[in-house]
DNA sequence: CTGTTAGCGCTTTCAG
DNA sequence: CTGAAAGCGCTAACAG
């Protein structure tokens, strides 16, 4: 029941310049380093400002600007795996500027993202990165919008918008590559969800390295869920049909996860019997397991911090349409080496 | 090389004025419901700002009435497993409404940490919340702050703030009275890391739990890391030092998969020879898991909700200053029963 | 060097 | 019922 101090009303300009005893326009210049000012006048002021702990109301020099230093980022599933690194990368890229983010979550219903979209025209925000969360194509936001807009991994399907998105045919060919120059030969793949671009994508690019090495994928490649337990039962499935297999390349790291289980129960060795080879490098599960996982990291930090430059640079300028796709990395681990 | 379509400016209440013929006050009236304006002239208002797609700024407004509708949120870890789903509770609670987030990651620099805080005032959001990235109380930001402040997870220092924390001695207690009502008795405990609060209130917690049931916990808990491969080394002393044991509560659900790994390797059977129980049920490692992990949820999303709640209504009002505990919830799956 | 004036976009009295 | 005027906090001309 203790009622709280009286909040201390925040100091305007108008006070720092009267207790300075000069004009507005005087305290204004002088605590922006503008020149024409006397040096001992701009001391005085920033005394004063200092004392009074005055900060200036961000809200007015918008106004006067026509700039808020703000933008928007919206995302459908904070919850998931790349959502927040992308978050992080582009809060990164602003960050050490001054920029400030508005961060949004529509939960995939197009409804609440035409709503946050108003609120935050409203705010003004100088720019909008819109975060996807799957690789698939999506719907616009539309062109006619005041501000620059970036798609971040999931592009837009209009292509006269910009998109960073993660380049899975490239992932999927240095996952096989990095096998292959372990010396496998028998390669099967484990895919995640066929419904996602990104599985498809990766087997694409899996075929494409194993006929660059002239060789042959080992079965063919069979979808599930991104799951540890779709891990095991491909596994199984690979292991039951009896072929002669080196290396499994698994769609996520969860579903090498499932594998690597299934594997050691049936003392099947990893990396000597078996190399296992995965995608995301998501840390808690590809350092977790023994032995950790060699995975593809698709450079997710990245492509938020590449997000934030392009619509930093829109505001300066025009920006490009077109998809830029974002160069994934292998991360060697124990489980191919 | 194509240049961008020239950007629509935004339409101010001016425009809208001058197209329906009528003042702007009269516009504003009738947009904002204000009466006082004839029927008639509220349709054609309304008809022109909707053609001309009249989005009222929000900064104007701002500076009239004092408020923003906006808060920010301090984190301090967004790769963490807590930020984001307190994270996402907030933005639950606010989303609803119509207050916009300003998301702030400080990476556990105190530096960082007050620019951080200075830009959000000068933005002048109407409340913060921030979040810690382990349980132990931090500093406070101090308590001249212009706008409510509420703690979440890190609860502050001083008692005269705000705070809301999960409750980990009534985690461990709920832990250890979970699986003694299961019927074990032989209880061990693998710790986090020593120097987390959280690990060494949930030790409490299990000590109450176990002497309310007259038991003795088996063997000293060990402290180690939040990690999956502590939870190996943890679990072979357990087996090692050769206590009968039929119970084992792990501080998180990583280390509980390293036991599991563990046990699994010796060929113990889980929960038959001996029931695994983990905390923070982070879903894709205590579901992915065969059998799937008992584990008690410390709500962070809840904490999250109730922080912005606290927030929000200190807008209208006072702020009861103190510790809000959030109770947790044992989540069963296979690994106990 | 310093101060006066005008105005960003909006809402709110208060006259008409 | 409608509009003119004042002002939120700040900055950018332009005078002095």
């Amino acid at each position: 029941m203790t009622a709280n101090p009286p909040r201390a009303k925040a100091t305007t300009l108008r006070d720092v310049a009267r207790l300075a005893g000069v004009s507005m326009a005087t305290a204004s210049k002088a605590l922006n380093g503008r020149e024409g000012v006397s040096a001992a006048t701009r001391e005085r002021v920033r005394e004063v400002a200092e004392r009074i702990s005055f900060t200036p109301n961000s809200l007015a020099q918008a106004m006067l600007a026509g700039q808020t230093g703000t933008v928007g980022l919206l995302t459908n599933d904070l919850e998931g795996r790349f959502s927040i690194p992308i978050l992080m990368g582009a809060e990164d890229a602003f960050g050490a500027g001054q920029m400030s983010v508005f961060l949004c979550d529509a939960r995939g219903d197009s409804i609440r993202e035409q709503y946050h979209v108003k609120a935050l025209l409203a705010r003004r925000v100088d720019g909008l990165i819109v975060v996807g969360s799957q690789t698939d194509p999506r719907q616009t936001l539309g062109r006619e919008l005041p501000v620059p807009v970036v798609y971040a991994y999931a592009p837009s399907e209009d292509p006269r918008d910009t998109s960073v998105v993660a380049d899975n045919i490239a992932a999927g060919e240095m996952a096989a590559e990095h096998v292959i120059a372990n010396g496998r030969t028998r390669i099967a793949h484990i895919g995640g969800d066929i419904n996602y671009a990104a599985a498809r994508d990766r087997q694409v690019g899996i075929s494409r390295a194993l006929a660059a090495a002239e060789l042959t994928q080992v079965g063919t490649t069979r979808y599930g869920t991104w799951t540890e337990s779709w891990g095991r039962a491909g596994a199984r499935a690979i292991v039951e049909a009896g072929n002669d297999v080196d290396a499994i390349i698994c769609d996520s790291d969860q579903i090498a996860r499932g594998t690597l289980d299934y594997l050691q129960a049936k003392r099947v060795r990893v990396p000597e019997d078996i190399a296992v080879m995965s995608f995301d490098n998501w840390i808690p599960f590809a350092a977790g397991s023994r032995p950790r996982l060699s995975s593809v990291d698709m450079q997710f930090h990245e492509m938020g911090r590449l997000a934030a430059q392009l619509v930093v640079s829109a505001l300066s300028g025009t920006m490009e349409p077109g998809v830029v796709s974002v160069t994934p990395r292998v991360v060697v681990r124990e489980s191919t080496t």
